[in-house]
DNA sequence: ATAATCACCCGGGAATTTTCCCGGGTAAAT
DNA sequence: ATTTACCCGGGAAAATTCCCGGGTGATTAT
């Protein structure tokens, strides 16, 4: 009777993958039935395999983990997402949460801990860890108290904090949007006034922390 | 005869080291004799368990990876030690090289590629992916051009751009540290031109990417 | 259908910060 | 004695930040 947990693995880390798959295979009750690297091929191999439980990286290339849980989770409401990402990406915890992941795990978890996570995603049990699960009520909290407290950004705004962390000019950033270099000014304020942020240095490590960009190279100029 | 190499393995997430461990140990000729989670351990678990070859990852709490390299070769300038990071940390693979690592891989790579720099490592054959190979040419090159093309930073400079990484203000940068605001913009000017960039944003985009400085928390003001 | 709201766009004006020239000096190390 | 790191400063241009104002078009509410 004891029907094998059919898992589903999705991390950009060939090698974690693999060694992800090698550590669960040798569990008992536990089954890789498949594996992808990007967000595009989660969302492909869930409909096709229709696993028990997806383990999920959030941070990945052609499409955001966030985006995928959305999207498996509006073909098939009853997956079941765990979680398991690099750091707590505060704001992402609460994305992820929110679009229908049932735990979230950061990689320096114990692998016993992993395995027993999972086989609570597959009975539906929320498996936080601690420090997560901390960070997840700073964020309701910071959400509840106050309406202009927390605001959300505007997609306009996204792509200009982009730019911002690519660490270009307002000018760059006009030319780049094709926009007046005012009008740049005008949303990079409303930004820093929504994040509660100082300056635009402050803008991009908030843009790198949150996902909303990642940090790839700096353009050289000319 | 078929001696198997003994591997010690460095990696300060718990899930991806025990996956390696799982995947390593599967294979015939291989064996982990031990494991750690930080630089400090990494030294001393080398120095114990004398282990054929090092798999180590470079961003690691309580000790840098290339400052790990360092006291291992010191203590043991036999040892070879393979890099195994998630991301081209640009100048991070120049060090390491410099340090003595004798391979270099990202996480993307398979684990075929993996288990091959393995045995290619414990052979004092380089490995390194073709990416990296570019990366690290990039590195050689621009610091032959030209003496003034690629200086380093002086220990003052380091710290007034760790800073610059925390998003704060010129202002708040001499406050910290106790200097004139003027003296600060000086350093930071230097930092700039001997960066070849062109403003704090980017500094502190290049001192996330060079691990000078860590992502953690926007310190909130008053 | 009218009104309200929201995202987006553009701008003036002003204070502040940043960037980059230039100059100076001290102390320590080679 | 030269170099290097570090410190301080004047002056000026550029960029940023933050007020204020205006407009459009789309969506939503009533």
């Amino acid at each position: 009777m004891s029907e094998n947990i059919r898992v589903l693995v999705v991390d950009d880390h060939n090698v974690v993958r693999d060694g992800l798959i090698a550590l669960l295979s040798a569990e008992p009750g536990m089954e890789i039935v498949g594996f992808g690297s990007d967000g595009i091929e989660a969302v492909e191999l869930a409909r096709e395999l229709n696993p028990d439980v997806i383990l999920l990286d959030l941070v990945m290339p052609r499409k955001d983990g966030v985006q995928a849980i959305q999207e498996i989770k509006l073909e098939n409401p009853n997956a079941r997402i765990l979680v398991l990402t690099s750091f707590a990406e505060n704001h992402q915890v609460f994305s992820a949460i929110k679009s229908g992941a049932i735990g979230y795990l950061m990689k320096d978890t114990s692998s016993e801990e992993l395995i027993q996570a999972i086989r609570d995603t597959y009975q539906n049990k929320p498996a936080l860890q601690p420090e997560i699960a901390r960070q997840l009520m700073q964020d309701i909290q910071s959400q509840a108290e106050g309406i202009g407290s927390e605001e959300s950004l505007t997609a306009r705004e996204t792509e200009i904090l982009q730019q911002v962390a690519l660490g270009k000019t307002n000018q760059e950033i006009a030319d780049e949007l094709v926009l007046s270099e005012r009008t740049v000014r005008t949303h990079i304020t409303n930004i820093l006034a929504k994040l509660q942020l100082n300056n635009r240095t402050q803008a991009a490590l908030y843009a790198l922390r949150e996902g909303i960009a990642h940090i790839d190279y700096i353009k050289k100029d000319e």
